[in-house]
DNA sequence: TCTGTCTAGATAGGACCC
DNA sequence: TCTGGGGTCCTATCTAGA
């Protein structure tokens, strides 16, 4: 039996938060993100914006020159946060088999639910619509891959100016190469600009164009990836909606508004990142093996290094201090630096020290006899300074 | 003891996603 | 025109140890 998979997707999530906050922003070009003078650019734009060709991750300074009206707004990331928990709480309301995939996309496997599955999706568009003020597209396919291409197809057919397109589209099974054919071979997950380019010098650019040509030939072409790429752009996609995933890395990052050479500002920089990870770290009870940096150089060339420690740690010295040996260890006297970043990765449980005290388990009593019992023959010299 | 081979893990970078 | 931040996954290369 065919799956029935719902991809949903805010429909530019962080500005439809914003005009649930300031209603008065509906319809006006308005976009969140860093400022224009600060490296800036935009995190998300509204539709009124769009129309003069402003898109999320464009330069602030050149979405201003597009339009000269144009609002900006800094992100508040903490309250897009509580929003995204509100929907996800109402999308488990209806299935646990959900799987979010960014702070506003998730899927949800609604093959078992009773109901016709295009209704199920206007009733959930709209409960979203009216409790929560936030407008979203809806696919539904028989996977994933099928399901989120559908949310994008419906986003560009529904092109109302200045308004959220509010898209719907249903992919019935059996159909899915048929409507995967014409669309441009980019809208493929996994095929970015690189990968675009390359296959546009093998004649390559719809979906379809990729499903004809033969798998083998492909996989020469672009190793493993390429039996993905035939296996995708024929609707072929089994990978379940995963309900759980496991954090791989932490990290944090700075772009300066200014290229920086003094060292002190750079070690402090790598000290405020290292907190930072190593909070997060012990937030989520975690720790990491591996601490790495990320550098980049004024003409915009990126390095990485990475460093891995006798033992995991979450503790923000152990951080920075291999931070800083890493960076010095790249980085020549007064060279000027545009983006400097901390992570940690190769994360599992912290690895504390067992403390025999804490229990109060029997074998900790037991224990705490053969202690005392020792101490009284031999005094309080037994007991080693690292047990307590 | 020396050398070659295999393998696993570490490292660096690239591509991609939202 | 001038390019953020925080992630994941994949691949190539290097290196150490068996």
């Amino acid at each position: 039996m065919p799956r029935t998979i719902l991809h949903l997707d805010l429909d530019a999530f962080y500005c439809s938060v914003e005009e649930t906050q300031n209603p008065q922003l509906r319809g006006k070009p308005f976009a969140v993100g860093g400022k224009p003078n600060e490296r800036g650019v935009v995190a998300s734009c509204s539709y009124a914006a769009r129309a003069f060709g402003v898109r999320s991750a464009m330069p602030m300074s050149r979405a201003l020159r597009l339009c000269r009206e144009l609002i900006i707004i800094p992100g508040r990331h903490h309250m897009y946060r509580e929003y995204s928990e509100k929907v996800m709480d109402k999308l488990r309301s209806l299935t646990p088999l959900l799987e979010q995939i960014s702070i506003d996309e998730a899927f949800l496997d609604v093959t078992d639910i009773q109901a016709d599955k295009t209704r199920l999706a206007l009733d959930l568009q709209t409960a979203i619509r009216t409790e929560l003020n936030l407008p979203s597209s809806i696919g539904i396919a028989s996977n994933k891959l099928v399901a989120k291409i559908a949310t994008e197809v419906g986003k560009k057919s529904n092109k109302k100016t200045n308004e959220p397109p509010f898209g719907l589209t249903v992919v019935p099974a059996g159909e899915e190469s048929q409507f995967l054919d014409p669309l441009p071979a980019d809208m493929l997950w996994g095929v970015g600009p690189k990968t675009n380019a390359r296959l546009a010098e093998l004649g390559i650019h719809t979906i379809g164009d990729i499903a004809r040509w033969p798998e083998k030939e492909l996989v020469r072409l672009f190793g493993e990836n390429g039996r993905d790429l035939w296996q995708h752009a024929n609707g072929i996609d089994n990978r379940p909606v995963a309900t759980e995933s496991e954090t791989k890395s932490i990290s944090q990052e700075t772009t300066f508004n200014v290229d920086i050479r003094d060292e002190k500002t750079l070690e402090k920089t790598l000290r405020e990142q290292s907190k930072e990870v190593a909070r997060q770290l012990r937030k989520n009870d975690l720790a990491g093996k591996t601490v790495k940096i990320k550098i980049r150089w004024p003409d915009f060339t990126t390095l990485t290094r990475q460093t891995t420690l006798p033992t995991s740690t979450d503790n923000e010295d152990d951080i920075y201090r291999a931070a800083v040996k890493l960076m010095n260890a790249v980085r020549k006297p007064n060279q000027p630096v545009r983006l400097l970043g901390v992570g940690v990765s190769g994360i599992g449980t912290p690895a504390r020290q067992l403390s025999l005290w804490d229990a109060g388990s029997e074998k900790s009593r037991k224990l705490q006899e053969v202690v005392d019992q020792l101490q009284e023959k031999y005094g309080k010299s037994i007991i080693h300074k690292g047990d307590r």
